[in-house]
DNA sequence: AATCCAATCTACCGATGCGTAAAGTAGGGC
DNA sequence: GCCCTACTTTACGCATCGGTAGATTGGATT
Protein backbone atom coordinates (compact mmCIF):
# COMPACT_ATOMS: atom_id res chain seq x y z
CA UNK A 1 0.00 0.00 0.00
CA UNK A 2 1.81 3.00 1.43
CA UNK A 3 5.62 2.62 0.93
CA UNK A 4 7.14 2.67 4.29
CA UNK A 5 9.65 5.74 5.18
CA UNK A 6 10.10 8.19 2.21
CA UNK A 7 13.68 9.30 2.00
CA UNK A 8 14.97 10.88 4.97
CA UNK A 9 15.53 14.64 3.75
CA UNK A 10 18.85 15.37 5.15
CA UNK A 11 21.28 15.03 7.58
CA UNK A 12 22.05 18.13 10.10
CA UNK A 13 23.62 18.71 12.93
CA UNK A 14 21.51 18.63 15.88
CA UNK A 15 22.05 22.21 16.88
CA UNK A 16 20.64 23.38 13.19
CA UNK A 17 17.71 20.89 13.82
CA UNK A 18 16.90 22.12 17.02
CA UNK A 19 16.73 25.67 15.93
CA UNK A 20 14.33 24.81 13.08
CA UNK A 21 12.31 22.83 15.68
CA UNK A 22 12.35 25.82 18.02
CA UNK A 23 11.60 28.47 15.12
CA UNK A 24 8.59 26.72 13.58
CA UNK A 25 6.80 25.97 17.23
CA UNK A 26 7.62 29.76 18.06
CA UNK A 27 5.82 31.09 14.61
CA UNK A 28 2.95 27.56 15.25
CA UNK A 29 2.74 28.43 18.96
CA UNK A 30 2.44 32.32 17.97
CA UNK A 31 -0.44 32.04 15.63
CA UNK A 32 -2.73 29.25 17.10
CA UNK A 33 -1.91 29.40 20.89
CA UNK A 34 -0.49 26.75 22.95
CA UNK A 35 -3.48 24.54 22.49
CA UNK A 36 -4.48 25.47 19.20
CA UNK A 37 -1.49 24.15 18.25
CA UNK A 38 -0.73 20.51 17.12
CA UNK A 39 2.48 18.77 17.48
CA UNK A 40 1.73 17.94 13.59
CA UNK A 41 1.71 21.76 12.93
CA UNK A 42 4.87 21.94 14.36
CA UNK A 43 6.05 19.62 12.47
CA UNK A 44 4.95 20.88 9.07
CA UNK A 45 6.16 23.75 9.78
CA UNK A 46 9.39 22.86 10.30
CA UNK A 47 9.30 20.22 7.14
CA UNK A 48 10.04 17.49 9.60
CA UNK A 49 8.64 14.53 10.90
CA UNK A 50 6.71 14.37 13.99
CA UNK A 51 9.25 11.87 16.15
CA UNK A 52 11.91 14.44 14.58
CA UNK A 53 10.09 17.29 16.91
CA UNK A 54 9.92 15.28 19.33
CA UNK A 55 13.86 14.19 19.20
CA UNK A 56 15.02 17.58 19.37
CA UNK A 57 12.27 19.92 21.01
CA UNK A 58 11.02 16.73 23.75
CA UNK A 59 7.08 16.74 24.43
CA UNK A 60 5.00 19.60 23.97
CA UNK A 61 5.19 21.11 27.49
CA UNK A 62 8.99 21.17 27.30
CA UNK A 63 8.96 22.75 24.14
CA UNK A 64 6.43 25.35 25.00
CA UNK A 65 8.56 26.51 27.48
CA UNK A 66 11.96 26.50 25.35
CA UNK A 67 10.04 28.77 23.07
CA UNK A 68 8.92 30.93 25.91
CA UNK A 69 12.62 30.84 27.59
CA UNK A 70 14.27 31.51 24.07
CA UNK A 71 12.35 34.46 23.47
CA UNK A 72 12.06 36.18 26.65
CA UNK A 73 15.57 35.75 27.27
CA UNK A 74 16.14 37.49 23.75
CA UNK A 75 13.96 40.12 24.78
CA UNK A 76 15.17 40.72 28.11
CA UNK A 77 19.33 40.96 26.86
CA UNK A 78 18.57 43.22 23.88
CA UNK A 79 16.84 45.81 26.34
CA UNK A 80 19.28 45.37 28.69
CA UNK A 81 22.27 45.72 26.53
CA UNK A 82 20.38 48.92 25.16
CA UNK A 83 19.76 50.50 28.47
CA UNK A 84 23.60 49.68 29.58
CA UNK A 85 25.63 49.74 26.59
CA UNK A 86 26.36 54.01 26.99
CA UNK A 87 26.40 54.78 30.58
CA UNK A 88 26.88 57.96 29.30
CA UNK A 89 23.22 58.77 29.15
CA UNK A 90 21.60 60.33 31.26
CA UNK A 91 18.56 57.67 32.97
CA UNK A 92 15.60 58.80 31.21
CA UNK A 93 17.51 58.15 27.97
CA UNK A 94 18.21 54.70 29.21
CA UNK A 95 14.54 54.56 29.86
CA UNK A 96 13.90 55.19 26.02
CA UNK A 97 16.80 53.13 24.41
CA UNK A 98 15.00 50.45 26.87
CA UNK A 99 11.56 50.89 25.60
CA UNK A 100 12.94 51.59 21.82
CA UNK A 101 14.72 48.04 21.77
CA UNK A 102 11.35 46.50 23.40
CA UNK A 103 9.44 48.08 20.31
CA UNK A 104 12.55 47.17 17.62
CA UNK A 105 11.83 43.19 19.19
CA UNK A 106 8.36 43.66 18.54
CA UNK A 107 8.07 45.15 15.52
CA UNK A 108 11.23 42.46 14.13
CA UNK A 109 10.25 39.54 16.09
CA UNK A 110 6.50 39.86 16.04
CA UNK A 111 5.48 35.98 16.35
CA UNK A 112 8.42 36.08 19.70
CA UNK A 113 6.94 38.63 21.39
CA UNK A 114 3.56 36.95 20.81
CA UNK A 115 4.46 34.04 22.20
CA UNK A 116 5.44 35.66 25.39
CA UNK A 117 2.87 38.07 25.22
CA UNK A 118 -0.84 36.81 23.92
CA UNK A 119 -0.67 33.87 25.68
CA UNK A 120 -2.67 32.51 28.04
CA UNK A 121 -2.43 33.69 31.65
CA UNK A 122 -4.61 31.17 33.04
CA UNK A 123 -4.35 27.08 32.65
CA UNK A 124 -0.76 25.10 32.76
CA UNK A 125 1.73 28.11 31.94
CA UNK A 126 0.13 30.63 34.56
CA UNK A 127 3.81 31.08 36.78
CA UNK A 128 5.65 30.00 33.81
CA UNK A 129 4.96 33.18 31.87
CA UNK A 130 4.29 35.55 35.01
CA UNK A 131 7.84 34.61 35.86
CA UNK A 132 9.15 35.77 32.65
CA UNK A 133 7.33 39.07 32.45
CA UNK A 134 8.09 39.36 36.05
CA UNK A 135 11.68 39.63 34.39
CA UNK A 136 10.48 42.36 32.46
CA UNK A 137 8.58 44.22 34.82
CA UNK A 138 11.87 44.15 37.02
CA UNK A 139 14.03 45.34 34.08
CA UNK A 140 11.59 47.82 33.54
CA UNK A 141 10.93 49.24 37.73
CA UNK A 142 14.89 49.30 37.61
CA UNK A 143 15.65 52.07 34.98
CA UNK A 144 12.71 53.81 36.42
CA UNK A 145 13.92 53.89 39.91
CA UNK A 146 17.09 55.16 38.52
CA UNK A 147 15.65 57.67 36.52
CA UNK A 148 13.29 58.87 39.24
CA UNK A 149 15.75 58.50 41.63
CA UNK A 150 13.07 56.36 43.94
CA UNK A 151 13.42 53.07 45.56
CA UNK A 152 12.13 49.96 43.23
CA UNK A 153 9.64 48.93 45.66
CA UNK A 154 7.60 52.49 45.09
CA UNK A 155 8.68 52.25 41.59
CA UNK A 156 7.33 48.44 40.80
CA UNK A 157 3.28 49.19 40.61
CA UNK A 158 4.33 51.83 37.79
CA UNK A 159 6.38 49.40 35.91
CA UNK A 160 3.72 47.40 35.64
CA UNK A 161 1.61 49.86 34.54
CA UNK A 162 4.67 51.01 31.88
CA UNK A 163 4.90 47.86 30.54
CA UNK A 164 1.01 47.17 30.30
CA UNK A 165 0.80 51.01 28.31
CA UNK A 166 3.83 49.58 26.04
CA UNK A 167 1.85 46.15 25.30
CA UNK A 168 -1.39 48.25 24.75
CA UNK A 169 0.51 50.59 22.64
CA UNK A 170 2.31 47.25 20.32
CA UNK A 171 -1.27 45.73 20.25
CA UNK A 172 -2.45 48.96 18.64
CA UNK A 173 0.36 49.48 16.44
CA UNK A 174 0.01 45.51 15.31
CA UNK A 175 -3.49 45.14 14.53
CA UNK A 176 -4.74 49.11 13.72
CA UNK A 177 -6.08 50.07 10.86
CA UNK A 178 -3.30 52.43 9.72
CA UNK A 179 0.15 51.50 11.52
CA UNK A 180 2.95 53.56 11.77
CA UNK A 181 5.16 52.55 8.93
CA UNK A 182 8.98 52.52 8.02
CA UNK A 183 11.87 51.23 9.06
CA UNK A 184 11.79 53.37 12.64
CA UNK A 185 8.97 52.51 13.79
CA UNK A 186 10.20 51.50 16.71
CA UNK A 187 11.78 54.62 17.75
CA UNK A 188 8.52 56.48 16.76
CA UNK A 189 6.78 53.73 19.34
CA UNK A 190 9.22 54.92 21.89
CA UNK A 191 8.79 58.26 21.54
CA UNK A 192 4.85 58.50 21.89
CA UNK A 193 5.21 56.45 24.76
CA UNK A 194 7.35 58.53 26.73
CA UNK A 195 5.65 61.32 25.81
CA UNK A 196 2.31 59.95 27.31
CA UNK A 197 4.13 58.26 30.23
CA UNK A 198 6.85 60.29 31.26
CA UNK A 199 5.36 63.60 32.59
CA UNK A 200 3.17 61.54 34.98
CA UNK A 201 6.15 59.31 36.10
CA UNK A 202 8.31 63.18 36.56
CA UNK A 203 5.44 64.23 38.74
CA UNK A 204 5.63 60.98 40.63
CA UNK A 205 9.32 61.64 41.50
CA UNK A 206 7.49 65.17 42.97
CA UNK A 207 4.85 63.52 44.92
CA UNK A 208 2.34 65.13 43.17
CA UNK A 209 -0.38 62.88 43.14
CA UNK A 210 -3.89 63.38 41.03
CA UNK A 211 -7.08 63.81 43.38
CA UNK A 212 -10.32 64.06 42.50
CA UNK A 213 -12.49 67.13 42.78
CA UNK A 214 -14.07 67.18 46.30
CA UNK A 215 -17.36 66.86 45.43
CA UNK A 216 -16.85 63.16 44.17
CA UNK A 217 -14.81 61.82 47.15
CA UNK A 218 -16.37 59.04 49.33
CA UNK A 219 -18.66 58.52 46.65
CA UNK A 220 -18.87 54.64 45.83
CA UNK A 221 -19.26 54.53 42.06
CA UNK A 222 -22.57 52.76 40.18
CA UNK A 223 -23.82 50.08 42.08
CA UNK A 224 -26.07 50.01 39.20
CA UNK A 225 -24.80 47.54 36.35
CA UNK A 226 -21.60 45.64 38.23
CA UNK A 227 -23.35 44.14 41.32
CA UNK A 228 -25.84 41.75 40.90
CA UNK A 229 -28.58 43.75 40.70
CA UNK A 230 -30.95 42.22 38.27
CA UNK A 231 -32.48 38.68 39.57
CA UNK A 232 -31.92 37.71 35.90
CA UNK A 233 -30.22 39.06 33.27
CA UNK A 234 -32.03 38.54 29.59
CA UNK A 235 -29.31 39.54 27.34
CA UNK A 236 -29.04 37.88 24.13
CA UNK B 1 -25.95 -1.75 36.12
CA UNK B 2 -27.95 0.51 38.13
CA UNK B 3 -29.14 3.30 36.74
CA UNK B 4 -30.60 4.56 39.99
CA UNK B 5 -31.25 8.62 39.02
CA UNK B 6 -31.14 10.45 41.66
CA UNK B 7 -33.72 12.80 42.79
CA UNK B 8 -34.06 15.72 40.78
CA UNK B 9 -32.66 18.36 42.72
CA UNK B 10 -35.34 21.16 41.89
CA UNK B 11 -37.39 22.45 38.82
CA UNK B 12 -36.68 25.60 37.87
CA UNK B 13 -37.08 28.42 35.61
CA UNK B 14 -34.95 28.76 32.23
CA UNK B 15 -33.44 31.91 33.11
CA UNK B 16 -32.66 30.87 36.71
CA UNK B 17 -30.87 27.79 35.40
CA UNK B 18 -29.25 29.44 32.75
CA UNK B 19 -27.82 32.21 34.70
CA UNK B 20 -26.95 29.25 36.79
CA UNK B 21 -24.73 27.93 34.45
CA UNK B 22 -22.78 31.38 33.01
CA UNK B 23 -21.80 31.76 36.65
CA UNK B 24 -19.90 28.32 37.04
CA UNK B 25 -18.74 28.68 33.64
CA UNK B 26 -17.41 31.91 34.35
CA UNK B 27 -15.78 31.06 37.42
CA UNK B 28 -14.30 27.47 35.90
CA UNK B 29 -13.03 29.35 32.45
CA UNK B 30 -11.61 32.26 34.97
CA UNK B 31 -9.57 29.65 37.33
CA UNK B 32 -8.55 26.66 33.89
CA UNK B 33 -9.02 28.97 30.88
CA UNK B 34 -11.22 27.77 28.48
CA UNK B 35 -8.91 24.54 27.07
CA UNK B 36 -8.06 23.60 30.95
CA UNK B 37 -11.67 23.44 31.56
CA UNK B 38 -13.93 20.64 30.57
CA UNK B 39 -17.59 20.64 30.46
CA UNK B 40 -17.54 18.48 33.43
CA UNK B 41 -15.85 20.67 35.50
CA UNK B 42 -18.94 23.51 34.52
CA UNK B 43 -21.65 20.57 35.84
CA UNK B 44 -19.89 20.19 38.83
CA UNK B 45 -19.07 23.99 39.74
CA UNK B 46 -23.04 24.55 38.47
CA UNK B 47 -24.48 21.76 40.67
CA UNK B 48 -25.92 20.11 37.73
CA UNK B 49 -25.91 17.46 35.50
CA UNK B 50 -23.68 17.58 31.98
CA UNK B 51 -26.66 17.52 29.98
CA UNK B 52 -28.59 20.54 31.36
CA UNK B 53 -25.51 22.02 30.72
CA UNK B 54 -25.83 21.59 27.79
CA UNK B 55 -29.41 22.49 27.37
CA UNK B 56 -28.97 25.75 28.79
CA UNK B 57 -25.34 26.90 27.71
CA UNK B 58 -25.31 24.81 24.54
CA UNK B 59 -22.07 23.93 23.06
CA UNK B 60 -18.92 24.51 24.84
CA UNK B 61 -17.59 27.37 22.18
CA UNK B 62 -21.33 28.95 22.71
CA UNK B 63 -20.70 29.05 26.67
CA UNK B 64 -17.35 30.36 26.24
CA UNK B 65 -19.18 33.43 24.06
CA UNK B 66 -22.04 33.84 26.56
CA UNK B 67 -19.71 34.51 29.52
CA UNK B 68 -17.19 37.02 27.34
CA UNK B 69 -20.41 38.80 26.24
CA UNK B 70 -22.49 39.17 29.45
CA UNK B 71 -18.85 40.20 31.46
CA UNK B 72 -18.18 42.21 28.77
CA UNK B 73 -21.69 43.99 28.52
CA UNK B 74 -21.26 44.33 32.37
CA UNK B 75 -18.35 46.16 32.22
CA UNK B 76 -19.17 48.25 29.56
CA UNK B 77 -22.40 49.38 30.93
CA UNK B 78 -20.74 49.80 34.40
CA UNK B 79 -17.96 52.22 32.93
CA UNK B 80 -20.21 53.93 30.43
CA UNK B 81 -22.61 54.46 33.42
CA UNK B 82 -19.93 55.92 35.58
CA UNK B 83 -18.74 58.22 33.13
CA UNK B 84 -22.06 60.09 31.93
CA UNK B 85 -24.17 59.64 34.97
CA UNK B 86 -23.50 63.32 36.21
CA UNK B 87 -23.08 65.34 33.12
CA UNK B 88 -22.00 68.33 35.33
CA UNK B 89 -18.78 67.05 35.97
CA UNK B 90 -15.62 68.32 33.37
CA UNK B 91 -14.41 65.51 31.29
CA UNK B 92 -10.77 64.70 33.11
CA UNK B 93 -13.23 64.04 36.23
CA UNK B 94 -15.48 61.70 33.88
CA UNK B 95 -12.25 59.64 33.08
CA UNK B 96 -11.54 59.56 36.36
CA UNK B 97 -14.66 58.07 37.16
CA UNK B 98 -14.97 55.86 34.19
CA UNK B 99 -11.46 54.74 35.59
CA UNK B 100 -12.85 54.04 39.14
CA UNK B 101 -15.52 52.09 37.71
CA UNK B 102 -13.50 49.79 36.09
CA UNK B 103 -10.93 48.88 39.04
CA UNK B 104 -14.58 48.31 40.79
CA UNK B 105 -15.58 45.93 38.51
CA UNK B 106 -11.91 44.04 38.61
CA UNK B 107 -12.09 44.26 42.62
CA UNK B 108 -15.49 42.97 43.12
CA UNK B 109 -16.27 40.34 39.72
CA UNK B 110 -12.21 39.43 39.78
CA UNK B 111 -13.07 36.43 38.06
CA UNK B 112 -15.23 37.96 35.00
CA UNK B 113 -12.40 40.21 34.32
CA UNK B 114 -10.20 37.27 33.91
CA UNK B 115 -12.16 35.55 31.46
CA UNK B 116 -12.48 39.05 29.65
CA UNK B 117 -8.69 39.99 30.09
CA UNK B 118 -6.31 36.98 30.96
CA UNK B 119 -7.52 34.58 28.10
CA UNK B 120 -5.20 33.55 25.18
CA UNK B 121 -5.17 36.54 21.94
CA UNK B 122 -5.01 33.75 19.35
CA UNK B 123 -6.55 30.87 19.07
CA UNK B 124 -9.82 30.59 17.92
CA UNK B 125 -11.37 33.45 20.10
CA UNK B 126 -8.77 35.97 18.92
CA UNK B 127 -11.65 37.69 17.10
CA UNK B 128 -14.04 37.73 19.32
CA UNK B 129 -11.82 38.68 22.34
CA UNK B 130 -10.31 41.73 20.22
CA UNK B 131 -13.55 43.21 19.14
CA UNK B 132 -15.02 43.15 22.75
CA UNK B 133 -11.42 44.68 23.95
CA UNK B 134 -11.91 46.84 21.27
CA UNK B 135 -15.40 48.27 22.79
CA UNK B 136 -13.48 49.14 25.67
CA UNK B 137 -10.61 50.98 24.33
CA UNK B 138 -13.18 53.01 22.10
CA UNK B 139 -15.59 54.04 25.31
CA UNK B 140 -11.87 55.10 26.67
CA UNK B 141 -10.88 56.85 22.86
CA UNK B 142 -14.28 58.47 23.94
CA UNK B 143 -13.59 59.60 27.01
CA UNK B 144 -9.69 60.79 26.58
CA UNK B 145 -10.69 62.71 23.17
CA UNK B 146 -13.60 64.90 25.20
CA UNK B 147 -11.75 65.58 27.90
CA UNK B 148 -8.57 66.57 25.49
CA UNK B 149 -10.37 68.52 23.03
CA UNK B 150 -9.03 65.96 20.19
CA UNK B 151 -10.70 64.00 17.60
CA UNK B 152 -10.70 60.36 18.84
CA UNK B 153 -8.67 59.08 15.78
CA UNK B 154 -5.96 61.29 17.15
CA UNK B 155 -5.99 59.61 21.10
CA UNK B 156 -7.06 56.31 19.52
CA UNK B 157 -3.22 54.90 20.07
CA UNK B 158 -3.55 56.29 23.67
CA UNK B 159 -6.60 54.74 24.47
CA UNK B 160 -5.25 51.70 23.82
CA UNK B 161 -1.83 52.77 25.68
CA UNK B 162 -3.95 53.94 28.91
CA UNK B 163 -6.11 50.40 28.37
CA UNK B 164 -3.03 48.41 28.93
CA UNK B 165 -1.26 50.38 31.58
CA UNK B 166 -4.77 49.87 33.51
CA UNK B 167 -4.15 46.03 32.79
CA UNK B 168 -0.92 46.24 33.86
CA UNK B 169 -2.09 47.87 37.03
CA UNK B 170 -4.57 45.32 37.74
CA UNK B 171 -2.20 42.81 37.64
CA UNK B 172 0.39 44.18 39.90
CA UNK B 173 -2.83 44.97 42.41
CA UNK B 174 -3.93 41.04 41.78
CA UNK B 175 -0.93 39.29 41.94
CA UNK B 176 1.30 41.72 43.88
CA UNK B 177 3.13 40.90 47.17
CA UNK B 178 1.31 43.31 49.19
CA UNK B 179 -1.62 44.73 47.24
CA UNK B 180 -3.73 47.95 48.51
CA UNK B 181 -6.19 46.70 50.56
CA UNK B 182 -9.48 47.92 51.66
CA UNK B 183 -13.27 48.50 49.98
CA UNK B 184 -12.03 51.68 48.48
CA UNK B 185 -9.26 49.74 46.56
CA UNK B 186 -10.73 51.08 43.23
CA UNK B 187 -10.39 54.49 44.13
CA UNK B 188 -6.60 54.14 44.79
CA UNK B 189 -6.01 52.51 41.55
CA UNK B 190 -7.81 54.92 39.64
CA UNK B 191 -5.99 58.07 41.03
CA UNK B 192 -2.43 55.88 41.00
CA UNK B 193 -3.43 55.64 37.27
CA UNK B 194 -4.51 58.92 36.44
CA UNK B 195 -1.78 60.28 38.64
CA UNK B 196 0.54 58.17 36.28
CA UNK B 197 -1.03 59.27 33.16
CA UNK B 198 -2.54 61.99 33.14
CA UNK B 199 0.43 64.88 33.09
CA UNK B 200 1.31 62.84 29.74
CA UNK B 201 -2.25 63.32 28.36
CA UNK B 202 -2.67 67.34 29.10
CA UNK B 203 1.22 67.40 27.86
CA UNK B 204 0.31 65.91 24.91
CA UNK B 205 -2.62 68.20 24.11
CA UNK B 206 -0.25 70.80 23.87
CA UNK B 207 1.26 69.49 21.49
CA UNK B 208 4.55 68.43 23.41
CA UNK B 209 6.63 65.58 22.85
CA UNK B 210 9.22 63.77 24.33
CA UNK B 211 12.27 63.80 22.06
CA UNK B 212 15.62 61.78 22.74
CA UNK B 213 18.78 64.03 22.92
CA UNK B 214 20.20 64.69 20.10
CA UNK B 215 23.24 62.78 20.07
CA UNK B 216 20.69 59.70 20.41
CA UNK B 217 18.90 60.52 17.09
CA UNK B 218 19.07 58.23 13.98
CA UNK B 219 20.67 55.62 15.65
CA UNK B 220 19.49 52.29 14.79
CA UNK B 221 19.51 50.23 18.21
CA UNK B 222 21.24 47.62 19.02
CA UNK B 223 21.18 44.31 16.50
CA UNK B 224 22.82 42.07 18.61
CA UNK B 225 20.48 39.46 20.03
CA UNK B 226 17.71 40.86 18.45
CA UNK B 227 17.72 40.65 14.60
CA UNK B 228 16.96 37.58 12.10
CA UNK B 229 16.85 34.19 13.51
CA UNK B 230 17.56 31.50 10.99
CA UNK B 231 18.06 31.25 6.95
CA UNK B 232 16.22 27.92 7.36
CA UNK B 233 12.77 26.96 8.06
CA UNK B 234 11.70 26.44 4.17
CA UNK B 235 7.81 26.14 4.83
CA UNK B 236 5.30 26.71 2.25
C1' DA C 1 32.53 -0.32 -2.50
C1' DA C 2 30.81 -2.46 1.62
C1' DT C 3 29.31 -1.43 6.27
C1' DC C 4 27.31 0.45 10.13
C1' DC C 5 25.07 3.96 12.78
C1' DA C 6 22.04 7.35 13.40
C1' DA C 7 18.65 10.20 11.40
C1' DT C 8 14.22 9.94 9.47
C1' DC C 9 9.75 8.26 8.00
C1' DT C 10 5.04 5.93 8.24
C1' DA C 11 1.79 4.05 11.00
C1' DC C 12 -0.10 3.20 15.08
C1' DC C 13 -1.82 3.32 20.23
C1' DG C 14 -4.07 5.28 24.14
C1' DA C 15 -5.95 9.00 26.59
C1' DT C 16 -8.78 12.85 26.88
C1' DG C 17 -12.90 15.19 26.33
C1' DC C 18 -16.95 16.95 23.66
C1' DG C 19 -21.45 15.85 22.83
C1' DT C 20 -25.55 12.68 23.06
C1' DA C 21 -28.65 8.75 23.84
C1' DA C 22 -31.24 5.79 26.86
C1' DA C 23 -33.56 4.85 30.96
C1' DG C 24 -35.29 5.97 35.26
C1' DT C 25 -37.28 9.54 38.91
C1' DA C 26 -39.84 13.26 41.03
C1' DG C 27 -41.90 17.94 41.26
C1' DG C 28 -46.03 20.54 40.34
C1' DG C 29 -50.06 22.00 37.81
C1' DC C 30 -54.74 20.00 36.73
C1' DG D 1 -54.12 11.37 42.43
C1' DC D 2 -52.21 11.73 37.50
C1' DC D 3 -49.48 12.93 34.04
C1' DC D 4 -46.15 15.78 31.83
C1' DT D 5 -41.75 17.26 31.65
C1' DA D 6 -37.73 18.84 33.72
C1' DC D 7 -34.11 16.50 35.72
C1' DT D 8 -30.84 12.74 36.97
C1' DT D 9 -27.45 8.93 36.12
C1' DT D 10 -24.77 6.08 33.23
C1' DA D 11 -22.71 4.85 29.29
C1' DC D 12 -20.93 5.44 24.87
C1' DG D 13 -19.50 7.22 19.95
C1' DC D 14 -16.25 9.75 17.85
C1' DA D 15 -12.69 12.97 16.89
C1' DT D 16 -8.43 14.94 18.06
C1' DC D 17 -3.96 14.74 19.50
C1' DG D 18 0.25 13.60 22.35
C1' DG D 19 3.62 10.33 22.18
C1' DT D 20 6.05 5.99 20.43
C1' DA D 21 7.65 1.66 17.72
C1' DG D 22 9.55 -0.42 13.97
C1' DA D 23 10.94 -0.13 9.28
C1' DT D 24 14.05 2.36 6.14
C1' DT D 25 17.62 5.01 4.20
C1' DG D 26 21.53 8.42 3.79
C1' DG D 27 26.27 9.14 4.31
C1' DA D 28 30.70 9.05 6.71
C1' DT D 29 34.35 5.74 7.54
C1' DT D 30 37.35 2.21 6.30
Amino acid sequence: MTPTARPARQRLAPEVRRRQVLDAAVAVFSEQGFHGASMDDVAARAGLSKPMVYAHGGSKDELFAACLHREAERLLRSVEAAATEDTSNDPQTRLWLGLRAFFHALTTRRAGWTVLYRQASTGEFAGEIDALRGRIVAQAAALMAEGLGMPQEAVRPYAHTLVGAAEGLADWWLTGPAPVTGDDAADVLAGMLMSAAWPGLDALRSGRVWTPPQDQRGRTGPERGIGSSSPVSPED
